[in-house]
DNA sequence: TAGCAAATGGAACGTGTGACTCATTTTTTA
DNA sequence: TAAAAAATGAGTCACACGTTCCATTTGCTA
């Protein structure tokens, strides 16, 4: 009669979200090899999945026994039934995310039909996310905040391609309240525009391959100007970096011939909410003059 | 000599795809027993991964030692090894979309770095492609193809925060050499602009809640004159959908009270790509690719 | 500090495993 | 069609596996 676990609790279990709530709520009074085992579980659930009892026991520095005493105590009947729980869920969670995308873009590159020009971009689109989600360079990225926040004015550069995630800034941005002013092409007076522009501004410039020759010229003049300037690009050698004090290197994924946004697009949202949280944060007190 | 697989080749396969490969290449030499479990192993990849010899030897209908002259063959020196190729595909894939989005998600909530606003950003980004990919309506999507493919000039029509999508719509019409008219509000010519449309052009409107009034007068009046509309919104109450000849319902997550763009950006580059191609195909003699 | 219960380590055990072998059937070749 | 080769089915076996048991250690209570 001895701990409660194995013989009175009669809720076992039987998914892995609940069987990982269960040992976190547990914890505490687990004895110190079990617990030790619990740990290890939770952090290597593979391990768990695919190795026998011995060398799962070995991985984790206790004795097979003291296993199977872990399972018994949360109720299952042995070490096996354990296992299930974590097998399953390793079987459960849907095909991974690489091969979805493998899958979409197959089906896109072989099948003839509309739908598989919609997957098509879903694919590129969600490759641009997972690529900037893993590369993002966090202190350029913070650089590029704390540059913007002290801006008076910002200044929203791009054409062609890049145009939609400007007018979206300026629109993100209008919202926030934070003064900003897009360089249009249309009117023709974006000499003018730019000339307004002084060192306590700040500019946001985004310009792909192939740069658009009016980004690239406007850039360097306001850059001459003394203007501060970040930089959304695609590589280390576009023009648009030498003149940038922070840029960001977005690589989207591409599907007949058109590039995705969406990563440049949550890059260009992020950096809005954040210049704007900022701002909110230093009490409105930019460190201007 | 019949099978080199199991002495002659040393290039045994270390990973799945490799090894799916391989099966597949030789699958018409494979005699019929052990192209059954070829088959079985390619369809059911869990199952090999977790099961034992005799249990899927017996699910796909085999004796347990053909299952082991399968391995042999591929060059393996039994079933076990062969089982650690599936086990190491279910153990490298990475955590799956869903847990991955919900790590960023909790980033995103619980940490009050800037890195969580981006973090939000992209999940919201994901969470949205990965909704539409599964909730396009393939039929109102071809519908939309045929409509616009027929119109001689496509008018789009969106402002406020739908406005970026509009704008890369007719920069990627431009560039198919589709015509097209972007009705912007900038000149204040809205109005001489949508008079220009008859029934033979078509619309894309786009438009979410809260809906800007401008859009849905707009729409109502260029409807008044019978041109087609395909509308791109948030829900069948929106005010859009009652215009549209067929309409697009688009969920799109949101992060801080920025809602995503990226699957409206994923359906309206699709739509214009595939209005593009299904030009190319009517015009010229339809050809597969 | 003594006494007791819980926790742990390690060895022993019976079952079910993968792999091997060989007889039989099927396919190929001459 | 006969002979040879390949493929298959089924029985067997060594062994690694999960599990149980028991002696020992640790921690708690009085």
């Amino acid at each position: 009669m001895a701990l409660g676990g194995a013989t009175m609790d009669e809720r076992v279990p039987r998914d892995f979200q609940t069987l990982r709530a269960t040992i976190l709520e547990r914890r505490q009074s687990l004895p110190k090899r079990i617990a030790q085992i619990a740990a290890y579980a939770l952090d290597n659930p593979d391990d768990i999945a695919f190795g026998t009892a011995a060398s799962i026991a070995a991985s984790a520095g206790v004795q097979p026994s003291t296993l199977i005493r872990f399972a018994q105590q949360l109720g299952f009947d042995g070490f096996t039934s354990l296992q299930q729980v974590f097998r399953e869920r390793l079987r459960e969670r849907n095909s991974s995310y690489d091969e979805r995308l493998a899958a979409l873009r197959a089906k896109a590159e072989e099948g003839a039909g509309h739908r598989a020009i919609f997957d098509g971009f879903v694919a590129a689109a969600s490759t641009s996310l997972s690529d900037i989600s893993r590369t993002l360079n966090e202190a350029h990225f913070e650089e590029a905040i704390t540059l913007l926040a002290k801006a008076e004015t910002i200044y929203v550069l791009a054409k062609r391609r890049s145009y939609p995630v400007a007018s979206y800034i300026a629109y993100a941005l209008g919202k926030l309240k934070i003064r900003n002013q897009l360089i249009e092409s249309a009117a023709g007076l974006n000499a003018e525009m730019i000339g307004f522009a002084t060192p306590a501004d700040a500019v946001i410039a985004i310009s792909f391959s192939p740069y658009a020759p009016a980004t690239i010229e406007e850039t360097r003049t306001i850059s001459d100007q003394g203007v501060p300037i970040v930089a959304i690009t695609d590589s280390s050698f576009s023009p648009l970096a030498q003149f940038a004090k922070v840029w960001f290197e977005v690589a989207e994924a591409d599907f007949g011939g058109f590039r995705s946004l969406s990563a440049t697009m949550a890059l260009a949202m992020a950096l809005t909410v954040a210049v704007g949280e900022k701002r909110r944060d230093s009490g409105r007190k930019p460190k201007s003059r």
